[in-house]
DNA sequence: GCCGATTTGTCCGTATGTATC
DNA sequence: CGATACATACGGACAAATCGG
């Protein structure tokens, strides 16, 4: 059960465009036919609506209608959404994951690792070094800090299931948003090793650093993913906004 | 003179907190004070108040207040945003951009180019592959295609000052969406000799492949840009959602 | 070209729920 | 407990764009 209705009628539209129930190209039914169909408010339909504009599910037309530009893509390669664990990507691609902790630490942070993390110097910290793999096959490997006030009682254990998943149901966390960043960078001998890599072949992968905010508004986390560049694929959808 | 209240509120308030009138880790006034502020609705403030939230300049908290997570970042390579051309991000990132058209042709898609692209087969195409220039330094090879029926008239010289300008200002089109995917790609004969690439120093590069529409629906462009490795930087705040 | 019907966009006011302090 | 804050939802009004007659 949602707890809202607007997420309901989100979750329902969405599905019936991924269920082809309209065809591409098609108008979706007008607000004041969705809200007679699913007796709420105007308002309320438009919420539903403009999620689906920023999944790139739909597009509105101011006089027009609201029409349907979503593609079934074949997935070839592991994508990436909005703010995931591993196991929840695992998932949601109907993959098998599996994660190997390579490393497991705490430390202080001092002036180099500060610079790095963003994290003050003299927080307490887990260092956590983790190898995805997904079908057997290792994709990426993962370089956590989490500040231990936020995130104690973290074990090579947990970091070998889930650890968000012991964020939210164990420490009763609310993840809230990630700043992200993508680059290109040179693979590392550690990279070569894991990842089963020739630098022959490629010598770059595909880098995402994050850090990571609860509702406390305490950044408590940042990660350094390198991923796979063979396998790596990041979706997106851009809406174009006036050149101010 | 925004369009809109909430736009306009919207960007004043965004202009304060990147001034720092706001330190980071404060609370914004509340809404109500908003409201009072603004001689608005509260729906209005909330509507400029979520664009901030997916912007990831600050956080809500239901009973608390609204935070500002807002850090200014030291800009050291280009960066890349919503549906920009290379002209309006020069411009953000206050660097003198230049483009050079290396290839202007029309053709008609066959069953290559639309696997390729996504435009039926028999489509009347433009083809065009530019080099852009950033202080003087090569960072990015497009090769666009766009299809002739909504860009009609295009040019050499357009494609040399700015596509989008000729779309939205003389066509008067109205770009709303783009679908895009980022991998990491080997590096071609084309890009090292362009992008003065060295493959024993990067053999790879960043590639953003991008279906974008405009008002009627019609995927009128299919882009793919090869960025520099080491000038490429993609800014991103995701925001997490209940794992249905 | 004009008019009216339809559809989305913006804005308002209000009521109620829920979390925080 | 009450006051304050954000979250959800409703209903109404008018503007702006589109389309058909």
């Amino acid at each position: 059960m949602p707890k809202s209705k607007y997420e309901f009628i989100y979750k329902d539209l969405k599905q019936k465009i991924e269920s082809e129930e309209y065809a591409y190209q098609e108008l979706l039914p007008s607000e004041n036919q969705l809200v007679l169909a699913y007796n709420c408010s105007r308002n309320t339909i438009r919420r539903a609506v403009g999620r689906l504009v920023t999944d790139g599910y739909v597009q509105t037309m101011q006089g027009k209608g609201v029409r349907n530009i979503y593609r079934p893509v074949a997935q070839t390669s592991y994508t990436i959404g909005g703010i995931e664990s591993f196991k929840e990507s695992s998932i949601r691609n109907h993959k098998k994951g599996r994660s190997v902790v390579l490393q497991f630490m705490e430390l202080t942070a001092d002036e180099k690792i500060s610079r790095r993390t963003g994290f003050p110097v003299g927080s307490e910290l887990y260092y956590i070094q983790r190898l995805h793999f997904l079908d057997e096959k290792p994709l990426i490997i993962n370089h956590n800090y989490f500040l231990k006030s936020a995130a104690c009682g973290l074990t090579p254990e947990i970091a070998e299931n889930s650890i968000y998943e012991y964020l939210e149901n164990t420490l009763h966390m609310t993840i809230v948003n990630s700043k992200r960043v993508m680059t290109v960078e040179k693979i590392t001998q550690i990279d070569e090793k894991y990842l089963e890599l020739d630098v022959n072949d490629y010598n770059c992968l595909a880098v995402i650093t994050s850090h990571t905010y609860n509702s406390d508004g305490v950044m408590f986390e940042f990660t350094q993913s390198r991923h796979r560049p063979d396998y790596f694929r990041f979706q997106d959808n851009a809406v174009r906004r006036s050149v101010s």
